[in-house]
DNA sequence: CAACCCTTATTT
DNA sequence: AAATAAGGGTTG
């Protein structure tokens, strides 16, 4: 199954063009463990992508975009195929310059701890993302386009949901229940220095969306988590592909790893979910919700 | 500037 | 072919 090593995967050479770059972090393109086991966190993340970033590719913080062109030795850098032999003239001119496009190859890990993330946050603040990505050791941009594909992921998933719902609704929040039940808030209303908010049950407007959701997350000051706490997320909007995948996942969550002090998150938010996870992770929700005759191919 | 959305390109 | 990281365009 999922259990075969990757192998030689790829931990691209990625060079961002940070624009935000908060200054002692170390945004590194991701690299992929060889024998990862299927552990999300046994021990703490900051440790395991410590060492499953052999640190490749020694860039500045602050590199700009230079061409890709000389990979440096890593053993893995994931230039764009050539494709068209010959003219790789590159034109380091011009309008058109033809750079290889890479897609970096997220770890396990790596993964893991974004989704997790996401499942309390569909909108982190900038700094929660540079810590995020310090941590991850990934580019805020590439944490950034993260969530925002994820989102866009969910939202597609939605939708293809919500015509089904219509008639068995068994609870008719089942397609409003995705934003209000993650907490989601753009970072225009969280203070940049990455505090909660003090609003206590709020109402606030996204702009983008056009949508207005209660925020049931916030009980006076505290921090309580609808994720885990209620019944919720009886039908997660999640992408259950995603978790088929990596199934593996949920069940390193069910393990006791979380007794272990990764606090290498250094959120403050992460606390108390830790706790909750282990009678009620999320993963299992979707496991069951995309069950449909799969497991296997 | 960040979010959205669409598209492109790569990886599996 | 599907999944998805990243590019690009648009908006407020």
């Amino acid at each position: 199954m999922n259990v075969d090593p990757p192998g030689p995967h790829s931990p691209p050479c990625y060079d961002e063009a940070e624009a935000v770059n908060g200054g002692d972090l170390s945004p590194m393109p991701e690299v992929h463990d060889p024998e990862e086991n299927n552990s999300c966190f046994q021990g703490s993340v900051a440790e395991k992508l410590q060492k499953e970033i052999g640190s490749p590719c020694p860039f500045s913080v602050d590199s700009p975009p230079q061409d890709s062109s000389d990979a440096p030795n890593s053993p893995i850098t994931l230039l764009a195929p050539e494709s068209e032999e010959g003219t790789e003239n590159k034109a380091e001119d011009k309008v058109q310059a033809r750079k290889p496009k890479i897609r970096t190859v997220f770890s396990d890990t790596q993964l893991c701890a974004l989704r997790d993330r996401f499942q309390r946050q569909r909108y982190l603040s900038l700094q929660q993302m540079q810590e995020l990505s310090a941590i991850l050791n990934l580019s805020y941009k590439q944490v950034k386009t993260w969530f925002q594909n994820q989102r866009m992921k969910c939202k597609r998933w939605q939708n293809n949901q919500w015509p089904r719902t219509g008639n068995g609704v068994t609870q008719g929040s089942a397609f409003v229940e995705y934003p209000s039940l993650n907490s989601s808030y753009p970072q225009g209303y969280l203070n940049t220095s990455g505090s909660l908010p003090v609003w206590g049950s709020q109402t606030w407007t996204n702009t983008w969306s056009s949508q207005t959701w209660t925020n049931p997350t916030w009980s006076n000051q505290t921090w309580v988590n609808p994720t885990w706490s209620s019944q919720a997320w009886t039908n997660p909007t999640w992408s259950n592909q995603a978790w088929t995948t990596q199934s593996w996942c949920s069940q390193a969550w069910n393990s006791q790893s979380w007794n272990t002090p990764f606090h290498n998150f250094g959120e403050d938010s992460l606390q108390p979910y830790m706790q909750y996870q282990q009678n009620f992770p999320a993963c299992d929700v979707e496991a069951s919700l995309e069950a449909p005759g799969e497991g296997h191919t």
